[in-house]
DNA sequence: TCATAGTGTGTAACCCGTTACATATAAAAG
DNA sequence: CTTTTATATGTAACGGGTTACACACTATGA
């Protein structure tokens, strides 16, 4: 590999030049100029990044934790993340969780002592103490982790509500609720959402909640238990689509049909929900876009250093499919 | 961030010793050991993993090639690849290339900047000039890139002829196939174990294989082709498990009942295919394990110089699922 | 007792860029 | 004609580690 000291020898001028070339800084004769241009082309010449990184401090890399990638939900938002790290030249580096602190730990010190730019991060676990040791921009993505962070989400109990309001809309009487772990806010922020809406009908009991924990087979599973204790169920909200896979599995186990039996709707709309049979209706994320904003504004954290912690909220969108009656009220 | 000169100074000694602490080679006296040893805690030290690159030329950095992250398995394969990079103390960095030779050879051009030690690719559209630009160690895995680089792959083709010999098996009297796209060599592979058990049957037609690009959309269409071209199919071996989504869905479209009417059976063994109703009959790869043997392997060829070019084969194994008859013949 | 091997530690060069500072010339301003 | 200012380029320090080499001391063996 050329280094700039063969591109300055061979331009016959010193190394100082070729990064005022290389970086358009600094007042170099256009001839000079084109003089190191040929000779970076003729050796080839790439820049070592580790060694600007060691200088600047500064690596043009972007870290994103999420807690599991088999979750279709979150290569959707990778994917958003990545596409606009690499628009601003920046190297994306991915990090599986497991939603497992000792792990995140690992992971911000190791990119830490890489020199790594900042983090975006999807987390229930860390801890104030965990962020404190960060010294680099963060922004949350898809659950807030702490109010001196910039975070992007979406309205998780306005949705739910509205979710459940549909369930209502088509005529549901006694409408149960697949929810996410406890320690998750956006699943509880959506429990939330449903219990404003149903905890003062008649109808209601605690008993049609139970906990899927965003997993399939939980999901598959605690809808069996639901189904089963009560018969009646007619509307089922699911605390996301993953789930919701699971909770249509269990309907079919039971001979129950979806929709005419039961309507089901649930939230994040990955495109998973599309290829259901029946498909699935469900509270649409803008999921890519808060991908990239959430990428866009550790950006500008990283760029700029005027740290204004702002957070971003995105509304749902109601996608009707399936898996829910089309003769509205 | 406290630097080595701290430590040294803390403790009493040179940057040199420190360095020898720190990578437990060279002599040090037990008691300066401790002496540093505590200096480290003291002042939390971490070492700048940049400054250790730069010297050493190597970033303990890993980076895979995935056409689509959308696609499940390839999250599937991407987590193997990560805890295996993480076993070894390597960060791993994920870059989607959507098959696209200018994303790919933009990648590898700011990789190799950034001294990343290796390279794990899937890919069909490298070519070997690209190849010959790469200067550090290369696993091709899912598909093949060239002779003189290390691969981990599948029996695509011997895999593709039990499929079919199954749905034979099963009293099939015609067999359709959706098939991957035609620059994708595991596609053809698999194309040609199809074409190997059916070629020589009275009922087959060139018109029995479609190509759904190894996308959900495309094999949706590509199946309802395929059906309404030939009414009489009873069977369908389609090219990967994505695709067969699409596919379950074009058979629910035209009425035709999976498995009563039509037995299908597909390849790769993505837990998707569990979660479909029916669930998808399928020829399974060992996901998890093809990416931690490529991980594997190109740890061994950064970590040893004997860059033995070696290749992997694994078995892809029948998983019986609800979309094929049970009435084995 | 002296050569030799093993142990312990420091000095300084090196990895490869970037940039503060110094120097020099030419052009513009006073 | 002198002082500024803009242009052009080089020297050398710096970022934070690693390690070749030098030097000093101790233990071992002849």
């Amino acid at each position: 590999m050329a280094t700039i000291k063969d591109v300055a020898k061979l331009a016959e001028v010193s190394t100082a030049t070729v990064s005022r070339v290389l970086n358009e800084n600094g007042y170099v004769h256009e001839e000079t100029k084109n003089r190191v241009a040929k000779a970076i082309k003729q050796l080839n010449y790439k820049p070592n990044d580790v060694a600007r990184s060691l200088f600047k401090g500064r690596s043009k890399m972007i870290a994103l934790f999420i807690p599991d990638i088999m979750n279709p939900f979150f290569p959707e938002l990778a994917r958003a993340v990545e596409d606009m790290t690499k628009n601003h030249d920046f190297t994306f580096i991915l990090c599986n969780t497991d939603d497992d602190i000792e792990k995140e730990t690992a992971y911000i010190d190791a990119l830490q002592q890489k020199s790594v730019d900042g983090l975006i991060i999807v987390s229930s676990t860390l801890t104030p103490e965990q962020l404190h040791h960060i010294q680099i921009p963060v922004v949350a993505l898809d659950r807030k982790l702490n109010n001196g962070i910039a975070s992007v989400t979406v309205n998780n109990r306005e949705g739910s509500r509205q979710a459940v309001q549909y369930l209502k809309s088509l005529g549901c009487k006694k409408i149960a609720h697949v929810a996410g772990p406890e320690h998750v806010d956006n699943a509880n922020e959506r429990r939330r959402g449903y219990l404003d809406e149903v905890q003062n009908e008649d109808w209601f009991r605690l008993s049609l909640v139970e906990h899927g924990e965003y997993h399939y087979d939980a999901a598959k599973q605690a809808t069996i238990n639901l189904l089963k204790r009560h018969p009646d169920i007619d509307g089922l909200f699911v605390g996301n689509d993953l789930m919701a896979v699971g909770a249509l599995k269990a309907a079919e186990s039971l001979g129950i049909n979806v929709p005419s039996d039961l309507s089901m709707i649930a939230f994040d709309g990955i495109t998973l929900g599309e290829t259901t049979s029946p498909s699935l209706t469900t509270m649409a994320q803008p999921i890519y876009q808060i991908g990239a904003k959430a990428a866009e504004m550790l950006i500008k954290q990283i760029e700029e250093e005027d740290t204004l912690t702002q957070s971003e909220e995105f509304s749902v969108q109601l996608i009707k499919r399936e898996s829910t009656r089309r003769d509205e009220a």
